[in-house]
RNA sequence: GGCUCUAUCGUCUAACGGUUAGGACGGAAGCUUCUCAAGCUUCAAAUCCGGGUUCGAUUCCCGGUAGAGUCACCA
């Protein structure tokens, strides 16, 4: 039986490289009709934000994950609590009183032996005591080699801290052993306290899950992808505008690959698809274009009605308009946003007159303005074939050239020069607010 | 600095000893067109360097180099 947990803490807002994990966590249980679990590892009560365990259950409902099972660990305590204990006893770990500190100097530790290793004190934090010289080694599932250690290299960590609560490496080991875990999936940054796990494993009597470290993704500037440079929580993403669908389809294919190198993919898919052999191995870096692509696909996938209430989030301006114009202005847009909140940019000349630069007109504009206006001033039938057809018509007559003329018309109402087609846009603007428009560009 | 991981177009990646090294994003060009998009077509673009092993290395081994992670009573 596969069974895989997703372990996030609840101290901040989701990163997209921790949903990341989810997603291949839920993959690799439920590509074999395993068991996903989800466990919330809130042992720093320091860290700990309000609000954050309901967070990520949330985030992850949005995204399609559901868990078969559920379990905090501060609800836990008196579990690790023996089996720290217990290693006490059978000589595996101390007790240490010293304080609670960073042993750094220089930029990096001096000593990995803790000063209290043979003290035998009673109480305090417990620590583990690293064999004098052992190899250490287990084979990584995501990098499929082994990897080894010599003891001497690994510190004596700490697993129960003196308030009580577990370290990370007590209550990973403990948890996942007592929860059945079958793959253990996390971060790269776990690589180096991997040996501390692997001793308390054999110290404990457990079996040896299956142990795989995914990579990092790398920020565009270098490093790790951080919260700094550029929106990467999921929260951020979210609210830029970015459908849930596209970054998941985004943030699994970075990382991971089918053999075929399909590209599409929505939750059912990836499960069905998935296998822990197209894991890679080097850290991808974060490349917003590729995501912006996505969205453009999953933009253009929505129905009208489901895009407009997109935008209707983004944008309380265009919720205002009327109904039709709404959706009228969603299909005309639907081709040209890469995010849902370009509403507010894209279709702001609808609720908003412009402000025109004359100096982006060419020459013969005035000319342009005056037919334009004589042109829609004599338009009874208020519909896109009369419309196109008199303008058409005018610049005809006139010997106009058709791209210049309708570019004075683009400006005069938008004031952009990068829009939607004219006729298309002046049709939901109303003949009025149109001559409007004409005529105070004309007069400005 | 110690330990550990990694290395194919700018980016995400395919290849599991033998290919004209394939695809996608992005870029360029063209078609379409009232602009911008979208769509379609075409083009440019990569095996980090040096040694081995082998008839043959992107692929296996070693060494450099570069990038990344980590070295807390944080996860």
């Amino acid at each position: 039986m596969v069974r895989t947990r997703f372990a996030p803490s609840p101290t901040g807002s989701m990163h997209i490289g921790n949903l990341r994990t989810a997603f291949y966590a839920y993959a690799l249980a439920k590509h074999e009709k395993g068991d996903f679990i989800l466990r919330i590892e809130d042992t720093d009560k320091k860290r700990e934000v309000l609000g954050g365990v309901d967070d990520i259950k949330d985030l992850l409902g949005i995204f399609g994950i559901e868990w078969d099972e559920f379990y905090l660990q501060s609800e836990r305590l008196s579990v690790y609590k023996k089996f720290a204990e217990k290693l006490v006893a059978d000589g595996h770990a101390f007790y240490c009183r010293c304080e609670a500190k960073n042993a750094k100097e220089d930029g990096f530790s001096t000593s990995l032996r803790d000063v209290c290793r043979d003290k035998g004190l009673k109480s305090g934090a417990i620590k583990l005591r690293v064999p004098d010289n052992e190899e250490i080694k287990f084979t990584d599932f995501v990098l499929r080699d082994e990897i080894i250690w010599h003891s001497p290299v690994v510190f004596d960590a700490t697993l129960l801290k003196s308030d009580g609560f577990p370290t990370y490496h007590l209550a990973v080991v403990v948890d996942d052993h007592e929860m059945k875990i079958s793959h253990v999936l996390r971060g790269h940054d776990w690589l180096p306290s991997t040996p501390i796990h692997l001793l308390l494993y054999k110290y404990f009597g457990f079996e040896i899950p299956e142990i795989g470290h995914l990579t990092d993704i790398l920020d565009p500037e270098g490093g790790k992808l951080s919260k700094r440079k550029g929106s990467t929580s999921v929260r951020g993403l979210l609210g830029e505008g970015y459908l849930p669908e596209a970054l998941f389809n985004f943030v699994i294919l970075s990382g991971w690959a089918p053999k075929d190198n399909r590209e599409l993919f929505n939750l059912s898919e990836f499960v069905k698809a998935f296998d822990s052999d197209g894991f890679q191995k080097s850290n991808p870096v974060f490349n917003r274009e590729k995501l912006d692509w996505f969205n453009g696909q999953y933009i253009r996938q929505m129905s009208d009605e489901d895009l407009n209430s997109k935008f209707q989030s983004q944008s309380p301006q265009f919720t205002k308009l009327d109904q039709s114009d709404q959706l009228s202005i969603t299909k005309l847009i639907k081709d040209r946003v890469k995010k849902t909140s370009d509403i507010n940019e894209f279709a702001k000349f609808f609720w908003e007159a412009p402000v025109v630069d004359k100096n982006l007109f060419s020459e013969k504009y005035t000319e342009h303005l005056e037919v334009a206006q004589d042109t829609i001033l004599a338009i009874e039938q208020w519909n896109n074939e009369t419309i196109n057809e008199q303008l058409l018509k005018s610049v005809k007559d006139n010997g106009f050239k058709t791209g210049d003329f309708f570019m004075t018309l683009r400006i005069a109402i938008t004031g952009q020069k990068f829009t939607p087609p004219i006729n298309d846009s002046i049709i939901i603007l109303g003949q009025e607010e149109t001559l409007t428009r004409l005529q105070k560009a004309f007069s400005s």
